[in-house]
DNA sequence: AAAAAAAGTTAATCTGGTTTAATCGTTTTT
DNA sequence: AAAAACGATTAAACCAGATTAACTTTTTTT
């Protein structure tokens, strides 16, 4: 029971460690505290790191150039969260990570996430999986962003991911709804009235 | 030089390949042709392949509550397309993938697929890094569709996919675009006429 | 080559959601 | 504990883009 056993635990849903990897790939992690409002990421900045959450809870957004926020994803103990573009392709950010809470972050370098896929290969399957995925997740919340109103939407996040509504404040959950706060409280206020 | 001359191309941008690996993963492929407006899924139907279009263009959509068509996806000549999460789960589609030229595809089942990550592990590479792009542009383009204006998202697609706009016709790019084709027509005109 | 079907245009009307602005909590800072 | 900063609510005016509808052009089918 270390500091890296629910990252461990995370990793294996999709591939099977022996300590030996195990311990090779925890030496190659660092950990991470950082205070509500810290950035991870900023724009112009390359993101070095893939994170992952043991607690808290971070939001990844861009600013258009009309100014306004456009939030992108929010994550919670035991998610990951980056700017996979920045991250993997090693150029300027063009999001801000920003923890919403004190959180605990478990991350890998991509330096040291090279080294990883030559010294335990697996780890190329658990990237691929895993990227695989995101990309199912990102291109779901696409579909229904451009297909659902404003009101449909918010009914979907109560129903999929309720703790999220308790865990950020409602200027975040309009903004990765794709609405303005006036509008969020409308809605929620038009539902408890019927 | 063979009808698997440039997929082997495609691969080999991310992964090497000797003679022998390449043709264990060509013997693992299927070619097939289809006529315009065959569909290559379907709602409800497992996705079976992975297609790249070795000649062609198609795209994939799908139609929400309202009865509406939301284009998801353009893809011509050496690019890939599929219902990937559908084809990843191996569950029920949920899109349409649809040829909107005669085209020329190569396929790989997703058995074949697990089989060719035990025979040549590289594939796994291949791939991560494939999805890790495919998550990247999905992500780009959901930015700019909840970012931009619909002139600037039009403005963009000239820019950036020239080719697109010859080759698809103006309803498949309006609803690529997220805008009616009338409202698509207006914009051009009005593009036209300054 | 005619008929039918599909794709594209134009214009008037309408609407879901934004903008603006004022007010009222509720945290955070000093 | 007061002041300042931040977050949430409410309501009126407004607008980007949808809807409806009538028409033209192009493509496909017979």
């Amino acid at each position: 029971m270390t500091e890296f056993s629910s990252i461990i635990q995370n990793v294996s849903r999709f591939i099977t460690l022996t300590e030996e990897e195990a311990q090779l790939f925890t030496s190659l992690l660092r950990t991470q505290k950082v205070r509500k409002k810290q950035f991870v990421v900023q724009p112009e900045f390359v993101c070095q790191y893939r994170t992952y959450i043991t607690t808290g809870a971070l939001r990844s957004y861009f600013i258009g150039n009309d100014g306004q926020e456009y939030t992108i994803a929010l994550a919670i103990d035991d998610w990951w969260i980056s700017d996979f573009t920045s991250y993997i392709n090693q150029e300027p950010a063009t999001l801000f990570v920003e923890a919403m809470e004190h959180s605990t972050l478990i991350q890998i370098s991509y330096q040291n996430e090279q080294a990883l896929y030559e010294k335990v290969p697996q780890f190329e399957r658990f990237f691929r999986i895993h990227s695989q995925r995101g990309a199912a997740a990102i291109q779901k919340r696409m579909l229904w962003s451009i297909s659902k109103t404003a009101e449909e939407r918010y009914e979907e996040m109560q129903k999929k991911y309720p703790q999220f509504l308790q865990r950020f404040p409602q200027y975040v959950i309009a903004s990765y709804l794709g609405m303005t706060t006036q509008f969020l409280s409308r809605i929620r206020n038009r539902k408890i009235k019927g």
